[in-house]
RNA sequence: GCCAGCGUAGCUCAGCUGGUAGAGCUACUGAUUUGUAAUCAGUGGGUCGGGGGUUCGAGUCCCUUCGCUGGCUCCA
């Protein structure tokens, strides 16, 4: 007699061993094909496991994320089984599932993704096939005699411990795999390969280059659809097309990975720093700013000479060797220790937008999201051990601010001591104390990467989350135990001796350039009306209106609107066209009308005009809107 | 840096197996003076990323170089 507890606190009653299929069958017919897994004492196996003594178990579904999960590890070898059969000389190495879908390594000549539709097709006659998959346990002599030709199987053999080792095949086709896996290939309904690139085997570029190829799997086509129609609307988002759309910034080969700014891009810039100032200022900070080229013996009491070399730039001028900073840091020392500092000076919050150059690999550049010339919303606190805590939940108050503003949702993440790390354990408890209690106070979960911190101290990391999901990580704070050490810092406490200042590193926005993308893509190019580098143009219906239109131009200007006139002789449809696609909130069309009435015509994105609005009345609920900062453009709505 | 793909006018792109570069938009000129998403006509614009090679002949093939795009351990 066997008894099997269910999820829900139920228990089943068998008569000898039973597999998945046949306790799920207990509770009905349709629920077993709705069944891909299940877990039985918190362990995840195959449906055909057989169950020989009392045990609860939870059946994974189709609808379960894990459901998905074992889709795609079975979706990875049957892409496996097919490139197999396609390229003979393929050689296995590793196929996981990953955060969209699945990759297979393979050891062969390169492919390209014109091999695609062949791969595919394959793929689809080995669904059809609906091949039972099956499950083997062996020993690890069995399992290296198995692979005794293959060199990565064989490797990972290596590692693995005897007696836990297990094949599943599917019709000819054997792999390496611990499971769990689908009852058969024919769940697999819907799938695409995505992309290929090379990869080497265990990530190591000493060795071999194996090809990648990425795949995604949903166990239906609307699920399927959905996701690449998602691919879709971020692909319209990307920041580098909207950015050449919107004449904001162009790159050029001339300068490889540094952004050129336009116009319109450094309205934008403008904006989005005057709120950081004014926020920043609110906060109790101070502004600095320090020299990009600072020269070399800083470097190295820095430490960066040592551990940082490769991505600095260095010049030599007047036969003393340079670098252009990769971080602002080693400045912030300096000017710390310009004068003695008491312990009544402290906090001291020294903020700086400073620019940074590093050599970022040329693989890597992407736009403005991976550049080489940066900007960083840097700044560094120093003060006493004992204010640890309030500094830091005062950032943290001041990251929600800020990213509120935005309509930017983040989570925090705690990133603990490192194996290698400098300070004593004190020094380390106490820190890491410090950020913890900060993050308790202010109250939001957070999650802990344990050995995740940096070498000289303790870390929060902040992760946004854009308007279609995709998380980005921004801000950081980080205390740093190292550097005021280095520096050898100090101040007067109230003993009369001389102390050693903590300090933390933070950014909000990370890279000013990085940030700025992203809020392209979040906003799609839509920006709020604080934000956008034009916010309206004026639109005379024809010449003789010109004049008119220019004279409530410099009204608007005056009253620190960033308006302009379109005053082309075009048709009225196309200027309003054209205003539409380059996204400027508010189109005003001036008329006899208007001119006659004092009045004017708001045309906003979508579609909707309003007549009659006076100007001061328009210029004020636009300045109202701006001041707040407002996401949403509600000028006449009470 | 490595692998794969790509690089044609300011922008978006066409150009089959090699036979002396093409469209739309933009720009410029002229006409049109326009009431809420493209007025009409005309003109200009590219040493096909750079360099080298194969060939009678190369945007098209080969080599090389620069740049761009995607990827480069979310471990059987």
């Amino acid at each position: 007699m066997i008894n099997i507890t269910l999820p829900d606190g139920s228990t089943r009653e068998f008569d000898g061993p039973v597999d998945g299929f046949a306790v799920a069958g207990s509770i009905s017919e349709g629920f077993v094909r709705n069944c891909v897994a299940m877990e039985i004492n918190g362990k995840t196996v195959d449906m055909s496991r057989k169950i020989s003594e009392d045990a609860s178990v939870r059946f994974i579904t189709r609808k379960d994320p894990e459901g998905t999960d074992v889709l795609r590890h079975t979706a990875a070898h049957v892409m496996a089984q097919a490139v197999c059969n396609l390229y003979k000389d393929a050689m296995l190495t590793i196929g996981p599932v990953i955060e969209n879908g699945f990759y297979y390594d393979f050891d062969m000549g390169p492919i390209s993704e014109e091999d695609f539709p062949k791969i595919e097709a394959e793929i689809k006659r080995i669904v059809k096939a609906k091949l039972p998959i099956r499950r083997k346990e062996v020993s690890k002599s069995e399992a290296l005699d198995f692979y005794k030709d293959e060199p990565y199987k064989h490797e990972l053999i290596e590692e693995l411990e005897d007696g836990t080792i297990s094949f599943y095949s599917q019709g000819e086709f054997t792999d390496l795999c611990r499971g769990p896996h689908l009852p058969d290939t024919g769940y697999i309904k819907a799938f695409k390969l995505m992309k290929v690139s090379g990869a080497y085997w265990r990530g190591d570029p000493e060795r071999p280059q194996l090809q990648r190829i990425y795949g995604t799997a949903f166990f239906d086509k609307k699920e399927l659809d959905a996701y690449l129609h998602f691919l879709e609307e971020a692909k319209k988002r990307d920041h580098r097309k909207l950015g050449t759309a919107l004449d904001l910034i162009s790159f050029h080969d001339e300068a490889p990975g540094m952004p050129f700014f336009h116009p319109n891009g450094m309205e934008l810039w403008n904006a989005l720093l005057a709120y950081w100032r004014e926020e920043h200022r609110t906060a109790g900070y101070v502004e600095t700013k320090t020299p990009i080229i600072l020269n070399r013996s800083l470097w190295e009491q820095s430490g960066h000479w040592e551990n940082y070399r490769e991505n600095m730039y260095t010049v030599t001028i007047d036969d003393t060797e340079s670098a252009i900073k990769p971080m602002n840091c080693p400045g912030g020392m300096l000017l710390y220790k310009r004068k003695r500092h008491s312990y009544k000076d402290l906090p001291i919050r020294a903020a700086e937008i400073g620019l940074v150059h590093r050599h970022e690999l040329s693989g890597v550049l992407s736009g403005l999201f991976r550049v080489r010339a940066f900007h960083q919303d840097d700044a560094h606190i120093f003060m006493t051990p004992e204010m640890i805590d309030t500094e830091i939940l005062g950032v943290l108050k001041l990251v929600r601010r800020m990213y509120s503003t935005f309509g930017l949702g983040f989570h925090l993440e705690l990133s603990t001591r490192p194996e290698k790390s400098i300070g004593t354990d004190a020094q380390w408890e106490q820190a890491t104390n410090g950020l913890k209690n900060a993050l308790e106070e202010y109250g939001e979960d957070y999650q802990i990467n344990e050995g995740d911190g940096a070498f000289y101290g303790p870390k929060i990391d902040i992760h946004i989350k854009d308007a279609i999901g995709r998380t980005w990580q921004c801000g950081t704070i980080q205390l740093d135990m190292s550097l005021p050490e280095r520096f050898d810092l100090s101040y007067g406490g109230e003993d009369n001796e001389k102390h050693r200042p903590v300090m933390i590193h933070r950014v909000i926005f990370g890279s000013i350039e990085r940030f700025l993308g992203i809020l392209i893509e979040h906003f799609a190019g839509k920006f709020p009306l604080w934000l956008a580098p034009v916010q309206m143009v004026i639109l005379p219906i024809n010449d003789s209106l010109a004049p008119f239109a220019e004279e409530v131009n410099a009204s608007f200007l005056q009253a620190g609107l960033r308006s302009k006139v379109d005053d082309r002789t075009e048709s009225l449809n196309r200027k309003i066209r054209e205003a539409q696609l380059s996204q400027i909130p508010l189109i005003i069309t001036i008329g006899e009308k208007e001119k006659a009435a004092g009045t004017l015509a708001i045309r906003t994105l979508d579609g909707t005009v309003k007549y009659g609005v006076t100007r001061d009345d328009f210029i004020a609920a636009c300045r109202e809107n701006i001041a707040q900062r407002k996401l949403e453009l509600d000028l006449f709505e009470k």
